[in-house]
RNA sequence: CGGGGUAUAGCGCAGCGGCUAGCGCGUUUGGUUUGGGACCAAAAUGUCGGGAGUUCGAAUCUCCCUACCCCGACCA
């Protein structure tokens, strides 16, 4: 390919919004551009990586028996009522309609699709298991997109789902995916991929993982133990290995004045106690509008996500004070004591059940409790862990102090077991002719994410390091003054040579001055450089340089192509 | 959905009530150059986001839209 007629100009400077390394490299050196908020056009660099990834993802997934198929893009609304998703889905999918008015959707994940086509075509135990997967495009009609291509609203994901008739079957094959996943995040040479536990959110199901590449810009929360495998786990589903146990003799329970202190620290202050000393209350209402009183120790911070899968809940919003006040609380000196618990649901974290002698609030203006004790002033409410872990808590499998990093998600599987199988009617008939749902996993990764993740993890301050697995294309030459002393003639047979070994070859034939072409090539990325100038002819051959290294050396023009031909085979095969 | 911001040439920006809207980079032509974003000369490129209003006169002031970006909420 020559660079005169390559589509896609660099850019001398950061897009003015960019704030994350991947965003701004992509878009200055020509890979995406902005076609609106959250959707992008891919340009020939970026394609041809895009089409790297896709090819070793089709490996990886030919390998574990799958079998590629493709859905549409465009759904009708019918299947995912059935699913019941149409509901519980809110504005993230896109809804509209045809001329006909039906109700139709973009599909931003098809295990509604897939359920529908499967249960035309499989119908007996025989055929099971099996996987099928796509690899196509996505709409999810985000909110906020941000940074690039790491959240977007229309993007392309390689989505498979997994059949079976025992959950054995499907914990076989989900330890085959996630060995599967491992493999694809390092032959597209990510090297800080973690999969950690996580939550089942919408998708529902039991078990899951997400595949993160730790990146200080990523989205997501994660506790990890120091030796980063003992325990990875989401901040939403993360637990601590900290132990309550009550300690010494329960005292009286005794109301004290404190007037106008309404927060934690306030209280703690006038009564000279710890944050953990005291009992925080936090006010939620359901989709419903019933009141959650959820009760923690002063020291942490409820997790909303594991108190929505407590109570089986899709989502939660903060209560307002008239609704505290409606169940008999005040806000600012809220207590669970007196509460009726057919119209508030109490739920106490095992920091609050666990600890004797807290100071809680009264339910009258300006008075709290010292000496709250769980079990004797309160019971039957429930008792589950809802605290966020914070760093430093020990680690539940190690005891030592967890560690807080940001991931960037980057795939994800999930054990769905029955969740689209028995609303949507997916049954086959066992060895005795009985009929059973099937078991199902699901299995996604984002494509376009993976590469600006990649980028994330392997650039400098030039530009992205891609690994010669994914890179645009393998080696690039650069003819400089090539006008000059055969030049151009001499870089134009290092081309055809390179070609001839099967090389992908990018050709900066503009003759630009060297730093333009450099910078350029920094921002290409392209694993391995020839530098062809009158300068290095005279020395005997071409510059070899190695994206990320400082130095070069000059290689013989003689053999060169098939000598550089074992370098880009040696260099692939450290992804494989 | 809350909060903040921006919208003027391909990109980055200036102009904030007065003549024909400007600068840098990029682009085109000619020349000199050529090792980490050169120099000289000439040129092309704009519904100043859209609509309404105020005014003799609006890129500039007012109002209403819209789009995009950032922070948060949300999010497989």
């Amino acid at each position: 390919m020559r660079m005169s007629q390559m589509v896609g100009r660099r850019l001398r400077e950061d897009p003015k919004d960019a704030k994350t390394v991947s965003h701004k490299f992509l878009v200055r050196g020509g890979y995406i551009r902005p076609v609106s908020a959250g959707i992008y056009s891919l340009l020939p660099i970026a394609k041809r990586i895009v089409a790297k990834i896709e090819k070793i993802i089709r490996e990886e997934m030919n390998a574990i028996d799958g079998q590629e198929v493709l859905m549409p893009v465009v759904l009708p609304a019918d299947l995912w009522q059935e699913s019941g998703r149409l509901s519980s889905v809110g504005q993230e999918l896109l809804r509209f309609k045809d001329r006909n008015d039906k109700l139709m959707v973009l599909g931003m994940t098809h295990e509604e699709a897939v359920v529908q086509l499967v249960r035309s075509e499989v119908n007996s135990y025989k055929q099971l298991p099996f996987m099928v997967y796509q690899i196509q495009t996505k709409y999810r009609d985000e909110a906020r997109p941000r940074a690039g291509l790491i959240r977007v609203r229309e993007f392309t994901m390689k989505d498979a789902y997994s059949f079976h008739a025992s959950q054995e079957s499907l914990d076989e094959y989900y330890k085959k995916a996630h060995a599967a996943y491992e493999k694809i995040y390092r032959r597209v040479g990510m090297k800080h991929v973690v999969s950690i536990l996580s939550n089942s959110g919408m998708m529902g199901g039991s078990i899951s993982h997400e595949f993160m590449l730790l990146a200080d810009c990523g989205e997501d929360s994660i506790f990890l133990s120091p030796d980063g495998k003992s325990y990875k786990a989401n901040r939403e589903v993360a637990v601590s290995g900290l132990k309550f146990e009550k300690s010494g003799e329960e005292l009286p329970l005794e109301k004290v004045a404190t007037p106008h202190m309404k927060t934690i620290e306030d209280v703690a202050g006038m009564l000279k106690v710890t944050a953990d000393q005291t009992g925080k209350a936090v006010f939620y209402s359901d989709p419903q509008g019933k009141l959650i009183f959820a009760m923690i120790r002063g020291d942490f911070e409820v997790n909303e996500s594991k108190l929505c899968n407590l109570l089986h809940l899709s989502e939660l919003s903060f209560a307002n004070d008239e609704q505290i006040r409606e169940v008999g609380c005040v806000p600012g000196f809220a207590s669970p004591l007196g509460l009726d618990p057919k119209k508030v649901t109490i739920v106490i974290d095992k920091s609050v059940a666990g600890t004797s002698n807290l100071v809680v609030g009264a339910n009258e203006e300006g008075y709290h409790y010292r000496n709250f004790n769980y079990g004797r002033d309160l019971d039957g409410a429930i008792v589950a862990d809802i605290a966020c872990v914070r760093e430093g808590d020990p680690c539940p499998v190690t005891g030592e102090p967890l560690l807080f990093r940001h991931g960037i998600e980057v795939g994800n599987i999930f054990q769905l077991g029955t969740k689209y199988s028995k609303p949507m009617g997916l049954s086959y008939l066992d060895k005795d002719g009985n009929s059973q749902y099937m078991i199902m996993g699901c299995y996604g990764i984002g494509i376009g994410r993976t590469m600006a993740s990649v980028v994330e993890d392997s650039h400098d301050e030039y530009g992205p390091i891609w690994p010669m697995s994914i890179a645009p294309y393998q080696i690039e030459v650069c003819a400089l003054n090539p006008e000059k002393e055969g030049v151009s003639e001499a870089a134009e047979e290092l081309c055809r040579e390179l070609e001839k070994q099967g090389i992908e070859v990018l050709y900066d034939d503009r003759g630009e001055k060297a730093g333009s072409m450099f910078k350029d090539a920094d921002l290409i990325g392209i694993p391995f450089r020839l530098t062809v100038t009158p300068k290095s002819l005279a020395a005997g051959g071409v510059e070899f340089k190695i994206r990320g290294e400082k130095d070069f050396q000059i290689l013989p023009l003689e053999n060169l192509a098939s000598v550089m031909a074992q370098k880009v085979k040696d260099e692939l095969a450290k992804y494989c």
